[in-house]
DNA sequence: TTCATAGTTCGATGTTAATCGAAGCATTAA
DNA sequence: TTAATGCTTCGATTAACATCGAACTATGAA
């Protein structure tokens, strides 16, 4: 046996799926529970629950305690910095989990990530929002301003039923097309909500894309532009 | 299966002892044959070369036929720069695999690694030599200054000879012991052997320890502080 | 209290993969 | 040619671990 840091120990647990679906989620910095990240993941509260015990115990994330929640974080910045090199280095070598076209520009464009926008219009709306201080991001993450509160319910958003659950209104997701944020969280699912009841885009079933129809895209780039 | 870059797939090639080992072996930046990689990492020909297989269908390694040996490199800085993130990580988390004295107060004075000095004293040369102009840190590296050529010449040092090899004159190498940067590169390397030539040190056989005399020990601070 | 939710522990199952002995190629030297 | 070296492939064994159903604990709500 040699001297010195076990990488390997570390590595090792950045390695499995389900813990690197875990630890990617929580690169937003927002603190997301047990049942969150096992949904993130892909597999059950239990195997969930295994995993966050083995990376607590190798101090990559660390828990903390809320009424009957159990919130997790990453230990550290240096736990971002070792996901986007290894990020890096993955799409360098081409080990992407795309299994439906890779290249897809439809895809590319603009997709669903779990109930939100991605692509680059997902990546558009983000910018076109901050740029309007309808939104604002700060170390501690994306919050709605004043004026967004208003644009929402004009928009018709309710926002107060978007409150009661626990899940946060405003979330920074990393896109690995567009390699920028677009906005996850119950606001950022409301929105893409919202444009599928005005008629603006609809979901092609069988795929993870987003089809916009010619003013529906009219719409959506008049809202991030203005 | 979610989109994006595959970390997983990356960070469990890293994450076996074996293959660490290998890799770490290999940050020095030398090409080395698969047996030596199996010696490094503890384990027979065979298993090396189904690791090294695995790594080389991963693109983290990439092989050069010469005779009947098969040299192996990093297949680029980026992998250094995981290996070297996860280093921090592992010795903030206080995951070591020493085994036989950890604390042995030799081995974090003074060490070989690969075929510089690291350790204490490994530490102290490198801010030594950059306090003293003569090696310049900046964001592309460690480069020698004019004054840094000067020196290694009439330190006794053939700079022109050291040219002549694909390895980097001078490279940063993180220090576990003492998390701060050594001197590695063939000027690291050549400093070492010098320091074996002058009799100011010689290698204690059986494990990674150097060890100075009194008066090797008085000269090396000197050449440090001037 | 009773009920529901969040999370964990236990136990069983199935899969993956690390390991090495033995044999096989390939290259070099005599 | 024969012999030796470097490395790989094959096959079998073993150990580790990811997964989930079921049961259990803890907190909060009715």
């Amino acid at each position: 046996m040699k001297e010195g840091p076990d990488i390997a120990r570390v590595a090792a647990l950045l390695g499995d799926p389900a813990r690197s679906n875990m630890l990617t989620a929580l690169m937003s910095g927002r603190a997301l529970t047990a049942a969150e990240l096992a949904q993130e993941a892909g597999v059950t509260p239990q195997t969930a629950s295994s995993h966050l015990a083995k990376l607590e115990a190798g101090q990559i994330v660390i828990p903390r305690k809320q009424g009957r929640h159990r919130y997790f974080t990453l230990s550290g910045p240096d736990i971002v910095e070792a996901l986007e090199v290894l990020m890096g280095i993955a799409s360098r070598v081409g080990h992407n989990r795309v299994r439906t076209g890779p290249r897809d520009p439809a895809l590319r464009k603009a997709r669903v990530c779990y109930d939100h926008l991605a692509g680059e219009m997902g990546v558009a709306l983000f910018s076109g929002l901050e740029a309007r201080k309808l939104i604002s991001t700060d170390h501690n993450g994306v919050a709605l301003t004043d004026a967004g509160t208003d644009f929402a319910e004009a928009f018709g958003i309710n926002l107060n039923e978007l409150r009661t659950s626990r899940r946060p209104l405003c979330r920074e997701c990393l896109d690995w097309s567009a390699r920028q944020s677009h906005l996850a969280g119950s606001f950022g699912a409301a929105l893409l909500d919202r444009f599928y009841d005005l008629g603006w885009a609809h979901r092609n079933m069988e795929s993870r894309v987003v089809i916009f129809s010619p003013e529906g895209e009219r719409n959506f780039k008049a809202l991030c532009d203005s």
